[in-house]
RNA sequence: GCCCGGGUGGUGGAAUUGGUAGACACAAGGGAUUUAAAAUCCCUCGUUCGAAAGGACGUGCCGGUUCAAGUCCGGCCCCGGGCACCA
């Protein structure tokens, strides 16, 4: 490694990547280990889920991170950067079953031939930290964790709807339900209650708004979709009674004020009061079914057709007493509140056009605040807040009035009261899956449920089994379940967790990953957390990330953390979207074709006119870009750049083609270019590796000061677009930059070779976290000492930057006329002067009047004149 | 439908706090070198008028604020992410 190559001066990334990355792993260059005193630093990327190739926002995201862990070791920080194994999920079930393997052979399988992945492009790694989240040494701890919430009384059991697919009588995920239909079966799917666990995440909803506040260098972005979907909100929560029957039910609305325009109320087609309904009115039993007839996700829900049928029931109206009809509404849902609304459709939009369909009655009780807005309930309701009219002894009053009048008045009378609420909903944690952690409940022989104690975890997950497709494994074996709890036979719970549990702690777990005596051991994970950087997708903006803050409170709680947040910065890469294209399957489902795998023929605007299969020639249906994924078989496969062209190569192409936060629309051209920049590299340090070692810099004639300045400003770009901006692909552009100029730069005396030489060296440091391997063996051919992972970030040197002259740019009315170069002291006046005697200022500015002229010192001059 | 982003040359992108639009690259075209090619080096490269100097137009669309707008404000269009069981 240290002796120098006779074959140097070429550039071989094959040979330098091998004995780079050999000379890490020998040395355990990356090992972390607590150090009392020295500053340390957290580096974290998501974790993958071992899908079984990297694709390229893989490669992205792991780049970012090593590019950011590298620089801060630089800077002399104690660096812990690990990395392991996303490894329960859906699409090994799929796999298993097409492969006809078991889901946990077909993950580790994968895990391996990542890992190796992983390794070949150079990632400083604590591979001793390495875990995958189906080990059961890892469940375990979230299965006893899972057991202290319910002894805490953070859990609960309660029936909740999932998508049923009638043909196939099996769960299906969100994504599994394709225009209302099973993936497979092609059968329509249908809302099916059953009981589910779930984790009381509103006990924490208001600490989980407010900490967003602490959360500093978090993109403003995330922080504001995260309080939109927490939702906060500050209404009434009111009772309505049913005509001629001691039966009520309760509605929340944030819009007391319009209270007196209910004209109607709506609820859930499985709210109590539907059920009843539906039992002696076979119209609306046929409803509440054909309701059921959807999936459960919200934009579903959203965007379908508003249908509602009469119950024939009325409602007494808590303040007038006045009879409201009651109507059953697909769009209402059970999930969300109580599932019931009071619908004002004179002020709601949607309660208007449902009014409007269902000749309901529509009732103006707020009257505009000023004449520009427009209020005509004959075409749309009136949204606005504004002054109440209509409303007897509440008229005239302004929002914040009535909000305080009414409640007040249903306080009094006992029918309500001002209640905070969240839209935000408990988190369910069941899953009726195989591949993932077994839930650790018992279902007693008394019907009641008990947590599985301490000493019988793991409840292990059996890894030899073979999928049909239907069942789960474990709920297909009836011998799985049984088991024994205080000496009576008990039955383990089959479902399994959500998959955000494992990558909700994951990032504390590494801090310790051998404890086998607890979750976490609380003097390694307070030396190492919080992760004081974690990057990764924004499309986890919301759900991780939330349920990953949700935990570290929890794990505050209990005594594990220190700290309040898990996460002191975030850095969201924008996702990697590539071109989809499917064809109609037998049943009416999609079959994805890998756009690797498609020709088109596009406009010269670039739309798609034609696409078709490379190998039978037949057309494939274009459906746009998106995120590069396994279920849409978009992924574009990094391996063959990484072979032809070497890890360092892909690092600096992925770093340079685009911002981080930025979406990237994959194609491989200006891979070409990194290739040659690194080379470019290569042979300018290789020419100068003999030039004299040392440079007197009190001794530079101009041009050498020039080049030396060129070299400080790019220092202190480098640093600042790194450190702070993350903006890695304007720093390798003034790198770039900076060699430009020094191949440039005639070097023909002894101490030009030495400024050279000096620039090289600091060229190759600051390009190290980018392309580690090639400036590891640079380092040393430049005669640096030491290796180049312990070196020091370099500094720039302010007295070096100065400028002696500065480019000013005039304008006239703001378009530009002349630049001129001026000294960088000249004064005010006399860049003024200057700029209005330039020859093509002069000419439009006569036969006119300067009315103005304005300076931005060491810039720019734009003189108004008319 | 709701919430959050984005839209700049043929392409990826730059312009950090309202101050030169197009840095740095890719592709393309031309040239040097070479028996030839690759590699390398040099030149051109937003549109348009002009021999040139220089001018006009130009950051998705429409309007506004300002000495000055890619950047700020209002209204639209299109693309992407998330919407609680993809991870």
């Amino acid at each position: 490694m240290h002796e120098q190559d006779p074959q140097a001066n070429t550039y071989n990334h094959q040979e330098i990547e091998a004995k780079v990355q050999q000379f890490w792993q020998d040395n355990q260059t990356f090992k972390a280990v607590e150090i009392p005193g020295k500053e340390k630093y957290y580096c974290l990327s998501m974790f993958p889920y071992p899908s079984g190739r990297l694709h390229i926002g893989h490669v992205r995201n792991y780049t970012l991170g090593d590019v950011i862990s590298r620089f801060q070791r630089l800077n002399g920080k104690n660096v812990l950067q690990p990395m392991g194994w996303d490894a329960f999920g859906l699409p090994a079930e799929n796999a298993a079953i097409k492969n006809k393997t078991a889901p946990g052979k077909w993950t580790y399988e994968n895990i391996d031939y990542m890992r190796n992945q992983l390794k070949s492009l150079g990632f400083g790694y604590d591979w001793g930290r390495e875990l995958a989240t189906c080990d059961k040494e890892y469940y375990k701890w979230e299965q006893w964790f899972f057991t202290k919430l319910y002894e805490k009384g953070l859990v609960y059991k309660k029936m909740s709807a999932v998508n049923w697919d009638p043909v196939d009588q099996t769960v299906l995920a969100n994504e599994q339900v394709i225009d209302g239909r099973g993936w497979r079966s092609g059968a329509i799917v249908e809302k099916k209650e059953i009981p589910q666990w779930f984790i009381k995440i509103t006990d924490y909803a208001e600490e989980l708004l407010a900490d967003l506040d602490k959360l500093d260098d978090w993109p403003e972005q995330v922080k504001t979709m995260q309080r939109n979907w927490i939702g906060r909100s500050e209404g009434v929560q009111m009772r309505f009674m049913v005509e001629g029957d001691k039966d009520s039910f309760e509605i929340y609305t944030t819009r007391p004020d319009t209270v007196m325009g209910v004209t109607y109320v709506a609820v859930a087609a499985e709210h109590p009061l539907a059920l009843s309904a539906a039992k002696s009115n076979s119209a609306i039993a046929e409803f509440i079914a054909e309701c059921k007839k959807s999936g459960t996700a919200e934009a579903d829900v959203a965007t379908m057709e508003k249908k509602g049928i009469a119950t024939g029931l009325n409602a007494v109206h808590p303040i007038t007493g006045d009879l409201v009809p009651i109507w059953i509404a697909n769009f209402v849902l059970m999930d969300y509140g109580s599932g019931a609304v009071m619908s004002v459709p004179g002020h709601d939009q949607r309660d208007w056009e449902f009014a409007t369909q269902y000749g309901l009655p529509i009732k103006q009780v707020i009257k505009p605040q000023d004449d520009s807005i427009e209020c005509d309930l004959t075409k749309a309701a009136m949204t606005e807040k504004g002054t109440l009219i209509n409303s007897g002894e509440f008229d005239g009053l302004a929002f914040e009035q009535a909000f305080k009048a009414i409640s007040d008045r249903l306080k009094a009378e006992g029918k309500g009261d001002i209640q905070v609420n969240y839209r935000l909903r408990d988190w369910g944690v069941s899953r009726q899956r195989y591949w993932g952690t077994p839930i650790p409940m018992l279902n007693l022989q008394d019907g009641t449920t008990a947590p599985v104690p301490l000493e019988q975890l793991p409840v292990e997950l059996p890894l030899d089994v073979e999928m049909d497709g239907v069942k789960s494994p474990i709920k297909a074996d009836p011998e799985w379940a049984k088991t024994q709890y205080n000496g009576e036979d008990a039955l383990h719970e089959t479902d399994t967790f959500d998959t955000f549990m494992e990558s909700s702690w994951y990032y504390a777990r590494y801090t310790c990953p051998d404890s086998d005596d607890a979750m976490l051991d609380p003097s390694k994970a307070n030396y190492w957390l919080p992760v004081d950087q974690y990057i990764g997708g924004i499309e986890h903006a919301i759900l991780h990330l939330l349920y990953a803050r949700f935990f570290h409170k929890l794990l505050r709680d209990t005594g594990l953390v220190e700290s309040d947040e898990p996460f002191k910065r975030l850095l969201c890469q924008g996702m990697v979207l590539a071109d989809t294209y499917y064809r109609e399957g037998d049943n009416g489902g999609q079959i994805w074709i890998s756009p690797t795998e498609v020709e088109t023929e596009t406009d010269d605007k670039g739309r798609i006119l034609k696409a078709w299969h490379i190998e039978d020639g037949e057309p494939v249906i274009p459906a746009g870009m998106s995120k590069m994924s396994k279920s849409k078989n978009n992924g574009i496969d990094p391996q063959t750049v990484i072979d032809q062209y070497g890890a360092d190569t892909v690092r600096l192409f992925m770093m340079f083609t685009s911002p981080p936060e930025q979406t990237l629309e994959w194609s491989d051209s200006g891979v070409e270019g990194a290739s040659r920049f690194i080379k470019r590299v290569w042979k300018l340090a290789c020419e100068y590796k003999d030039a004299p070692a040392t440079l007197d810099t009190t001794t530079l004639n101009s041009a050498q000061k020039g080049l030396y300045r060129e070299l400080h400003k790019t220092i202190a770009k480098v640093t600042d677009d790194i450190g702070r901006r993350n903006t890695f692909n304007t720093a390798i552009a003034a790198i770039m930059e900076l060699l430009n100029h020094t191949g440039k730069f005639n070097a023909e005396s002894e101490q030009d070779k030495a400024l050279v030489r000096q620039v090289m060296v600091q060229v190759v440091l600051m390009l190290s976290p980018i392309i580690p391997h090639a400036t590891h063996q640079l380092w040393q051919m430049l005669g640096q000492t030491g290796n180049i992972e312990d070196a020091q970030w370099p500094e720039a040197d302010a007295k070096a930057m100065v400028e002696d002259e500065k480019l000013i740019v005039i304008q006239v009315n703001g378009k530009v006329r002349a630049k001129i170069t001026v000294a960088a002291d000249m004064a005010e006046d006399d860049v003024k002067h200057t700029a209005l005697n330039e020859e093509n200022v002069a000419k439009f500015t006569e036969g006119k009047t300067v009315r103005k002229v304005i300076v931005v010192p060491g810039k720019l001059v734009n003189i108004v004149a008319n």
